[in-house]
DNA sequence: TTTGCTGCAAATAGTTTGCAGAGAC
DNA sequence: GTCTCTGCAAACTATTTGCAGCAAA
């Protein structure tokens, strides 16, 4: 928890360093996305967020997300069925594992993931600045038979 | 050549296995996505059959694709910028390295995906059943500044 | 006080769908 | 002849934008 009050604190230290200012609403959506270990979509962030702020636009989330991403302290993570999902805790590119059936999302530590961008730099003569690395499979609860 | 033909007929016997009919404009669609070295997007196909078949339409790819997806035939890659790029060459999942500049796509070898699924399903104790494994950088084309 | 932010509603882009006629088998 | 496929246009969904008022600094 702490640690996600000092990601919070990061991103709004940022975002005032741009000359942006911090509106209740902004602030709302940098700590849901600050936690986000569930990595949420628009449409989460928009719900739980209509609790406090009733009025709150889904024009909001969205304009804020795209200045999030412009500052690199959110990641997004677009899907073939055309959802987004987002992270603002960790918004490094990182492997994900994906359980298809609960939707869920985990982050695997992956030590040879460096390797292999140098293999493929060498091997394709490209200067590698980016990745994505999603794994998609069932958890071990939606194969206990709980999903 | 002569390998793009034994595709492109290999998903044409496909569909006939599945009752589909063999129409021109599908039999068009499928010589594209066969050899689709450049992994065309839906425009892309529709511009081309269009030379060909001036009343094709744009619905006709989109349905078409949607099919040879759900035959496992043709690999969709989708963009976080919303795009979306078609492999029916290849349609097992297989990493892709992406030129930012020019939107070039290389399929390069990577020996270590195996063993890193293995040991991704091993820390997560999940049963991983497809991946998707992007790189994204500048090709040596657009380095060399002809971007 | 200044400037950027928000909420609303309308606009946009990519994709999907209903329907009637055309065409593969 | 049957039944799927196609083309057209309308529908749909997720996201973006214009504008006027509001609020952070």
């Amino acid at each position: 928890m702490a640690d996600h009050n000092q990601r919070a604190d990061t991103i709004v230290r940022k975002l005032r360093e741009n000359g942006h200012k911090i509106t209740p609403q902004r602030l709302a959506i940098i700590k849901i996305l600050a936690v986000s270990e569930g990595h949420p979509s628009v449409e989460d962030i928009y719900e739980q967020i209509r609790a406090d702020f009733p009025t709150m636009s889904l024009a909001t989330v969205y304009r804020n997300i795209v200045l999030l991403k412009s500052l690199g302290e959110v990641l997004e993570l677009g899907f073939p069925d055309g959802s987004n999902r987002y992270d603002g805790n960790k918004p490094a590119p990182h492997p994900h594992v994906i359980c298809i059936r609960c939707k869920k999302i985990v982050d695997p530590v992956l030590d040879s993931l460096d390797e292999m961008k140098k293999e493929v730099a060498l091997e394709t003569d490209f200067k590698i600045l980016n990745h994505r690395l999603d794994f998609f499979g069932i958890c071990s609860s939606c194969m206990a038979g709980k999903g």
